[in-house]
DNA sequence: CCTACCGATCGGTAGG
DNA sequence: CCTACCGATCGGTAGG
């Protein structure tokens, strides 16, 4: 029995929020399942406001890696697809920090809020960019609505770890590919 | 100033637990929106977890009898785009309902969430019908997988409400629309 | 990380 | 629907 670390601390707050989501976990709760007292959190993290930045943050974190590295592919098509299995990637292998993220951001303080809120946006115009080039590249019609096109395949990705098990029918690689298909498809383009 | 309904003090609750979160929303927060003490609210139901009830099973009739409709539609594509509107419209006409639904469910006396859970799988079946019919109809390969697709729509559908505004660029009809083009030519159908 | 607390707030009740 | 409460739980702190 070692003593646990901040990133314990801040891991298994991720794991409350996501299923019991935030106003429902108490210090007391998350200090059963560390199996410390809920006051000896305190010791490593200011607040239970501070567990929340801390995840989400960390959160935002691996969603924009995943899409920078997106952008570095070549080629339109190749960009798309590396967003598409890196968002599900995430999604699936840190699903606590993302659906966190996903879900509690309106609890955070109004300004760390906004600033999480810019840095969503953000994300978004990484996937909109992508999608930019897929038109410029002639894969996408010009008449595509990007915009649209984009809120689309986000909603369809960010629910995900809702539905999807790793023992179930559709493997993972599978998943990807086919919401590559469906997205690019659907937006009259041409695979 | 006449007294209020048992349905105002639902509406009121839904209203809060769409934004706050159940677990977010106190009582005596609740009392605030509607200009009574928060223990008032024991005149008019039993508890908070009996509005949470309320509400949910409010809104997934909402989406029960939108779907039912749809299916009365004559042809498998009439009924796919009656079903798109109608969610739509759904998640647009009752917000609160719609949103602490969907958001909310979590939160119910697992007995109850149970039930709703297969409320809800049963609406998703409705949707896989539909699409089973377009398949039967030539309008989808039979390659389709429809669970998947059903799944992909369901998730586009249910987030609408996160950023769809009547003031913005794309008008509500516009919208159904723009899905059921998506979500056909997605699956490789013909329009 | 625990002991021993604190004031504030929670869901809910009795009686009117 | 209000007055006047109740015990339980909340986030958090002082001191070790």
């Amino acid at each position: 029995m070692t003593r646990l670390s901040r990133d314990d601390i801040i891991a298994g707050a991720g794991r409350r929020f996501a299923t019991h989501g935030y106003h429902g976990t108490s210090m007391r709760d998350l200090g059963d399942d560390l199996g410390i007292l809920g006051s000896s959190i305190y010791a490593h993290v200011g607040g239970k406001q501070e567990l929340l930045v801390a995840v989400i943050e960390g959160g935002a974190e691996y969603f924009d890696v995943s899409a920078k590295a997106a952008l570095e592919v070549d080629g339109a098509a190749g960009q798309l697809k590396a967003f598409i299995k890196g968002h599900i990637d995430v999604i699936l292998d840190h699903r606590a920090e993302a659906r966190t993220y996903l879900s509690e951001v309106d609890f955070l303080d109004p300004e760390r809020r906004d600033t999480v809120a810019q840095r969503r946006d953000r994300y978004e115009m990484y996937l909109v960019e992508i999608l930019d080039a897929c038109v410029m590249e002639g894969i996408l019609s010009k008449e595509v609505d990007v915009r649209l096109a984009s809120i689309y395949t986000l909603s369809i990705l960010n629910t995900v770890d809702r539905w999807f098990s790793e023992s179930g029918r559709v493997k993972r690689a599978e998943l990807s590919e086919d919401v590559y298909r469906f997205v690019l498809r659907g937006l009259g383009g041409t695979l």
